[in-house]
RNA sequence: GCCCGGAUGGUGAAAUCGGCAGACACAGCGGACUUAAAAUUCGCAGAGAGCAAUCUCGUGGGGGUUCAAGUCCCCCUCCGGGCACCA
């Protein structure tokens, strides 16, 4: 993923004193993931096999588990760690249920930052990206992520980014990419247009201090609007998504139901069409409004030089209030043009104002003006004396009266012709209807989204393959021929200057063959937003070495849709919004078969220090590779599961990676010294196995149900805890023979299969010491045996007028009788219910019971 | 303004279906081991009162439903996030 805002850690290394974890010559039995990792680290490295997906017809049911893949800024992040420690857990769970994984990784190797780095260090872009890649590479190796390396997918190279290219010829000649002049933001920090998707509160996704300006430029545009409705219907489907992310797209989109409805000028040919969703009230307009941008606008404005100065004015205050983000709150100000309009409902002239707070890019850029029943419009009309007229009134009683009133569930129209008397919600459907037999209005629907700007003036990202041909086709863009794919990205390219683009000055790029005339053509120097190259990567993982498609539908048919996403929420309209569309692209061009890329969804919180997000400003940054040297990758990536559920933010607290560090110690003390025992294995029948195998299948039971859709490893690891604890509790017994070596032997085996997907080189280390055979992560995992997980005896709370008295034993099963009994017979509850009359007793097996007394 | 989350000890958190609030950890305190420290290990630990047994209070605030509410309903406060003169 493209980095938001997210400041690269690297660089410095702390002089860190010898970790206190580290052996020493006289203890050898003690835990130091120093020698385990590095040791499994290199075993692992060389099978290229071991974290391979099988073949399709292994039988096995297939699970694709992927996570967001990274910027190459260098170095992971701690939210890395997280995020990867995450999808790694439930990777490996899966091997162990027997399912066919595929657990990729790969780069999103294009954008800005390689420029920025090429700028400050005179590294070329390709070069500064590969070796940060080659270093991130060895870090998720160091963390023993088990990804299958063969599907390495590396955006920035020409075997990925000609089918980029692929892609946006075929949208090309689906109309789905087109060029036209607009307006767009314009981030002057990174010299380059930015799509609305990438302008966060006015300001620059990647340059948080950064105002975005406005500019007309002609660009490069991808018809996402064409699926609006389909993308916004897909959000009820996507039930395995979080609802907040389901939201923001929801929001995002903007789908506004409502009528087109033309008000002819009076004294003149022309029409203004307006866009309201309350087409009911139309017999309350007491003006139109129009854009400073509206055509009527500027075409009035040439007739009149007053007028046209107090317009420009009026945009001047738009343009302002938009680059600062306070469009919402800007002050009202408009202009009468000194013309009218005919409302074609009632035949009445309004007069047509323009005015600051009417943007030109949404709806038609012009509204009917209805002081009586919506907000603006009252304080506009308050402001310029505009007459207010009453049309809408509730049908219920009620005090709500004032002006201005927006009820329409329970409202009717009043004082509109033959509409009077309608239900508000009814009239909206029939005067668009009428509107539309009579030839001045159609019913309509409107979005917020808008078609996805995908042009940038930058040198490092996929080339458009577009040329000009001013001989044959002086007005279209022409695409390349297929065959021509990939145009390279030139190596040597000067990105020094910001003015225009870079590409623009290489002569040798530049000059091209017009694939029509077979003249002088000039090629597109504008290259992709790279949110292109991230919204279609995860096929590329299912058949990341075809040179002949993107992917083979058959391979992308049998993995997709995705079964498990997960990455941060800072995504969840930006690339989550446009691979859902390039989904359903490439669904219409017959490439797959699935609606959706992705089943579920999860997106994990942000990981914090101090209370505030790391940056490097705030000095608040933990490196990973600190953490390692102090802790070991396994207690590190063990942390970040444990500190908070995955979904919410997590507060790094060093201390508790010491912790979860002393954790796997006093395992590793307990399973070495017990595991020549566990190794000859043998009977289990002392009569002490039984509560710790009770408590093994007890916690063999959370842990499995944990991984089953709610994933709080947290409450995992606490009952791994818990058996650990019962086990140190039992070291003396196991020490005096008291507990059977077969007991023992399931006991250990079992506890280091439940670890291994958490940590992932201390369970190889240990499946080894306990001489267990294969891979540790491609052992079946543990199954719970119901009987002896069950409780012999339970504790029962037994209340008084539902406080707490008292907790009585009675083994497990216990009918109510049997419970009621023994909660009667307890002295405590004797004494506390002694003169008092028992008026009821609720008795709920096996959890509580409540006496009511008087 | 609308929408989505969240608020529980000194800290991270648990309580998955309305049934013992604070599991498991971190930090802290005390004991053992040690010449000493580290490491390890055993124990204490929501707040208040009490020598103690024990009692009272306690899941952001206020109301309600229920034998029983962190959990359900209504109202409110604060924090995080999204959308926003979107007609």
């Amino acid at each position: 993923m493209p980095e938001t805002r997210t400041s690269e850690i690297g660089g410095e290394t702390a002089n860190i004193v010898e970790s206190s974890t580290a052996a020493e010559p006289n203890q050898p039995q003690r835990y130091s993931p120093a020698e385990i990792e590095p040791k499994w680290q290199a075993v692992w490295d060389a099978d290229k096999t071991l974290y391979a997906a099988d073949a399709h017809d292994s039988g096995k049911p297939k699970y694709y588990c992927l996570e967001m893949l990274p910027y190459p800024s260098g170095a992971l992040h701690i939210g890395h760690v997280r995020n990867y420690a995450i999808g790694d857990a439930l990777a490996r769970h899966m091997w162990m249920r027997g399912y066919n994984v595929l657990h990729p990784m790969g780069w999103d190797a294009f954008g800005l930052p390689a420029e920025n780095a090429a700028l400050k260090n005179g590294v070329p872009p390709r070069e500064w990206t590969l070796s940060n890649i080659a270093a991130m590479r060895k870090q998720m190796q160091r963390m023993g992520y088990g990804y299958d390396w063969s599907t390495e997918v590396t955006t920035c190279l020409p075997d990925y980014y000609r089918w980029n290219q692929w892609f946006f010829l075929k949208m090309f000649e689906k109309g789905l990419a087109y060029r036209k002049k607009s307006k767009v933001n314009w981030c002057p920090e990174c010299c380059t247009v930015l799509a609305n998707e990438q302008v966060i509160g006015g300001r620059c996704w990647r340059h948080e201090d950064t105002v975005v300006e406005l500019r007309d430029l002609t660009q490069w545009f991808l018809r996402i609007t064409k699926y609006a409705d389909e993308l916004l219907d897909g959000l009820e489907k996507l039930e395995g998504w979080p609802e907040k992310v389901r939201t923001m797209q929801r929001n995002w989109i903007g789908r506004s139901e409502g009528a087109h409805v033309d008000f002819a000028v009076a004294d003149g040919d022309a029409k203004i069409t307006v866009f309201t969703t309350r087409v009911d009230t139309i017999f309350g307009a007491t003006s139109v409004q129009l854009a400073p941008e509206h055509a009527v606008s500027k075409a009035f404005a040439l007739e009149d030089d007053a007028l046209r100065v107090q317009i420009e004015e009026l945009l001047e205050q738009q343009k302002v209030a938009r680059e600062s983000d306070a469009l919402g709150a800007i002050e009202k100000h408009g202009v009468f043009t000194g013309r009218f309009a005919v409302n074609p409902f009632n035949g009445e002239r309004v007069p047509i104002w323009v005015a600051n707070y009417i943007l030109a890019d949404y709806g038609t850029g012009a509204i009917m003006s209805v002081p009586a029943h919506d907000e603006r419009d009252f304080e506009f009309a308050q402001k310029y004396g505009l007459p207010l007229r009453r049309v809408i009134a509730p049908n219920v009683d009620t005090t709500d009266l004032a002006l201005p009133y927006t009820g329409e569930d329970e409202a009717v129209l009043i004082d509109s012709g033959e509409w009077t008397g309608e239900n508000c919600l009814e009239a909206q459907e029939k005067m668009a209807a009428f509107a539309k037999v009579n030839g001045f209005g159609t019913p309509t629907v409107t979005y917020r989204l808008k078609d996805w700007g995908v042009s940038r003036q930058r040198y490092w990202g996929t080339p458009i393959p577009m040329v000009y041909c001013d001989k044959c086709s002086p007005e279209e863009p022409l695409p390349v021929a297929e065959s021509e794919l990939p145009i390279l990205l030139p190596e040597q390219v000067d990105i020094t200057q910001t003015n225009g683009s870079p590409l623009g000055r290489i002569p040798e790029f530049v000059n091209a063959k017009c694939p029509k005339c077979g003249g002088v053509a000039r090629r597109e120097t504008d290259t992709m937003d790279t949110f292109v190259d991230s919204s279609w990567y995860f096929y590329r993982y299912a058949d990341a070495k075809n040179s002949a498609a993107p992917f083979d539908s058959d391979k992308a048919n049998y993995w997709f849709p995705i079964d498990q996403y997960i990455g941060g929420v800072e995504h969840a309209i930006l690339h989550l919004i446009y691979s859902r569309f390039w989904t359903k692209v490439m669904r219409d061009l017959g490439l797959v078969k699935n609606d959706e890329p992705a089943a579920r969804l999860f997106t994990q919180g942000m990981v914090i220090k101090d209370g505030a997000k790391m940056s490097k400003s705030k000095g608040n940054v933990v490196s990973p590779d600190d953490m390692i040297l102090r802790y070991g990758a396994d207690a590190t990536r063990m942390y970040a599961l444990f500190a908070a559920p995955p979904d919410r933010d997590l507060e790094w607290q060093e201390e508790g990676v010491a912790g979860i560090s002393r954790f796997l110690s006093k395992v590793y003390r307990l399973t070495t010294k017990f595991s020549g025992v566990a190794r000859a294995k043998g009977s289990m029948t002392a009569p002490k196995d039984q509560a710790l195998l009770r408590r093994l299948h007890q916690t063999i039971a959370k842990v499995t149900h944990d991984f089953d859709g709610r994933w709080h490893f947290n409450t995992s690891i606490s009952s791994i805890m818990i058996l650990v604890n019962e086990i140190t509790a039992n070291e003396a017994a196991m020490d005096a023979g008291e507990i059977s070596p077969g007991a023992v032997a399931e006991v250990f085996r079992s506890l280091i299969l439940l670890l291994a997907p958490f940590a992932p080189f201390f369970a190889a280390e240990m499946w080894e010491e306990l001489g267990g055979e294969g891979v540790v992560f491609r052992t079946q995992w543990p199954a719970v045996n119901e009987e002896l997980a069950r409780d012999e005896e339970v504790e029962i709370p037994v209340q008084v007028n539902g406080k707490l008295v008292t907790v009585v034993k009675v083994p497990a099963g216990s009918d109510e009788a049997a419970v009621k009994a023994a909660a009667l017979a307890d002295e405590k509850v004797k004494a506390r219910i002694e003169g008092k009359t028992v008026v009821k007793v609720i008795v709920v097996p096996g959890k509580l019971v409540n006496l009511v007394v008087k």
